[in-house]
DNA sequence: CGCATTTATTTTAAGTATAAAGTATTGCTA
DNA sequence: TAGCAATACTTTATACTTAAAATAAATGCG
């Protein structure tokens, strides 16, 4: 059966239109997950290819790049929404190569400070540096004047399935 | 649209423009990842809670489901985008757990032909009715006028991203 | 036919990810 | 002030992920 796009709201909301909103809910679901897919993909292949690096420690020296003074260990897992013990090792080996040092709080024993070293500001920044052109590269081709408002979409995107998460 | 398609750095004149540019695209790529790992996390743990059943496994299922006559086991890396290695304990764990079948080609001995069996099929069918209740909950506070709109987006999206992956 | 190449798939090594349990350490409170 | 709950972090178990090497079978070509 079917129904005209504009035909008035007799139902609140009948089967068809249901259906039909699913699909468009799965296909955008989709369709996200094919472009970070694809981007993400592209970008860990360059960092593996021309630093033998891998996003997971890049994003920690982003995150600590903006941190003169360093960060509480603690805020790493919420600032990159990963888990807690999935950093521990990430920054084992940040530590281990010299890019970042681990201090404990002479406050709090429990809690750690690490802050980005010279020698890792110094990497960062030339990684960085390739990480924007990288991303300029592959995004050329989307139309600049529209870029901000697909971010806008997606920022309500991302407020609206937050919304939904908070609720149970 | 007054951009240079690809001048590298950069050049006094459109200097600003360029330095906007990019940090556009630099928000636009995090916002993405930030939406699909909002999503993904939730669907993961949901699939994890309810049916103790991985994102990985459920995909190749959904392929299966849709070829009544099984699937050409290479056929599955192209499908999903993920490395033929990657698969190979995937299909081996389905095939273990009785969803799927995976029969040597009597033609050519290297191919091996992927089948969902009943039970899988079955198991499929629950796990993907409640996939998609999901998704619409997830998604429900998202204007349903827009989905299109933002899919058709994120759709030239990938093909920019595509095209520039394409030429070097 | 014999051998190199290509194709399909698996194995291996290194790393990322989560959940859940474990270890200190601190803070609260009765 | 003794004990217990909360906090910060690590460890463990399991699974996904890729790249690269290995295996095995088919194909092509001289």
């Amino acid at each position: 059966m079917a129904v005209a796009k504009e035909s008035p709201p007799v139902s609140p909301k009948n089967g068809v239109d249901q259906e039909a909103e699913y699909r468009a809910q799965t296909r955008l679901w989709l369709r996200l997950l094919a472009c970070t897919t694809l981007i993400e993909g592209e970008l860990r292949r360059r960092f593996r290819e021309e630093f033998d690096f891998t996003m997971p420690r890049f994003d920690v020296l982003a995150q600590l790049d903006r941190e003169p003074s360093g960060l509480v260990l603690g805020e790493l897992p919420k600032r990159l929404m990963v888990s807690a013990g999935n950093l521990t090792p990430i920054v084992d080996r940040l530590v281990e190569d010299g890019y970042i040092t681990r201090t404990p709080s002479t406050l709090d024993r429990r809690v750690q400070i690490v802050c980005m070293t010279v020698e890792g500001r110094k990497t960062f920044r030339r990684m960085a540096k390739s990480h924007g052109s990288w991303l300029v590269e592959l995004l050329a081709g989307f139309p600049a004047d529209r870029l901000d408002g697909l971010t806008g979409e997606l920022d309500e995107l991302k407020g609206a399935v937050r919304d939904a998460m908070q609720k149970p």
